[in-house]
DNA sequence: CAAAAAACGAAAATGATTTTCAATTTCAAA
DNA sequence: TTTGAAATTGAAAATCATTTTCGTTTTTTG
């Protein structure tokens, strides 16, 4: 898996932020992890590669990539407080509930329920959110 | 609509919690409501009914009902504080941006998707959440 | 290298939620 | 009914995540 850090990197600069060894920490650790973070499991991971790291930092942080969409909340039982890289394209999520890693799909076929739908309720549909949750191969070998 | 309160608070009953003006304010409010509320908004609401009750209550009313299965989060942009009654049987929802209206809408059509993500990613299907939002009805109608 | 602007982290402030606790209410048994 | 144990209450305190403030440091541009 290629790392999406140094375009994130470019991205923020594109934008007119600066680089700096608190946004690249965070950056290389949310871009690169397979599962979604919290704030502070960023912080504290991101803390390995540079220590100074405060925790404001992060938050402020995840809060460009967000604006940039670079990153995504991923919504569970206990809340919504953790990120996800956002993949290309329009695209949802396939979570496992056991080490909570992420697999990305396309998911086109929703189309005509949302035909359906329009015409049932009279809705202008503008957006959806579908994410699916289950056993990794791994976690599910591992039983439970 | 029929109101869900009395069966909520018989569910309630029958697990063993007692029937108290605060739940029954609580109750009440969010089982009628054609929109998702937050705590905070459960709690001016049910106060004009039961000035006494206390946010504490609201809390801790709706942290039943969710264990009963009998409301459910919504997951919203900025967070999914808010609390919707839970339709019966499998159901997802249609929620307006703009006055936050729900609907619920059965939507079994995904079984196929599952079967095909199953077999790509390996993964063991043990739940789904989706969501839609556009514009309701008389929203649209409104312009914006 | 210097200067201006951006960004930093620590600490304080805020806001939502949870816990504690003494007083009140509910409900089953008498 | 009445009664009393147990559940529940709301106020206040505590906690936890997030945001704001602010003096200092870092980055970038010239």
């Amino acid at each position: 898996m290629p790392s999406n850090a140094p375009s994130w990197l470019e991205q923020l600069q594109a934008h007119g932020y600066r680089l700096t060894e608190a946004r690249r920490a965070v950056v290389e650790t949310v871009a690169n992890s397979p599962r979604a973070l919290t704030p502070l499991e960023v912080y504290e991971t991101a803390r390995r590669r540079y220590p100074a790291l405060g925790l404001v930092s992060v938050y402020r942080t995840l809060e460009m990539l967000s604006e940039l969409h670079l990153v995504q909340r991923v919504h569970q039982e206990d809340g919504c407080n953790a990120y996800l890289p956002r993949a290309e394209g329009h695209q949802h999520l396939l979570i496992c509930e056991r080490c909570g890693r992420a697999e990305y799909f396309q998911g086109d076929d929703l189309e005509t329920l949302f035909v359906q739908l329009a015409q049932q309720y009279g809705y202008q549909i503008r957006a959806h959110w579908l994410q699916i949750s289950g056993l990794c191969p791994r976690c599910y070998a591992q039983g439970l």
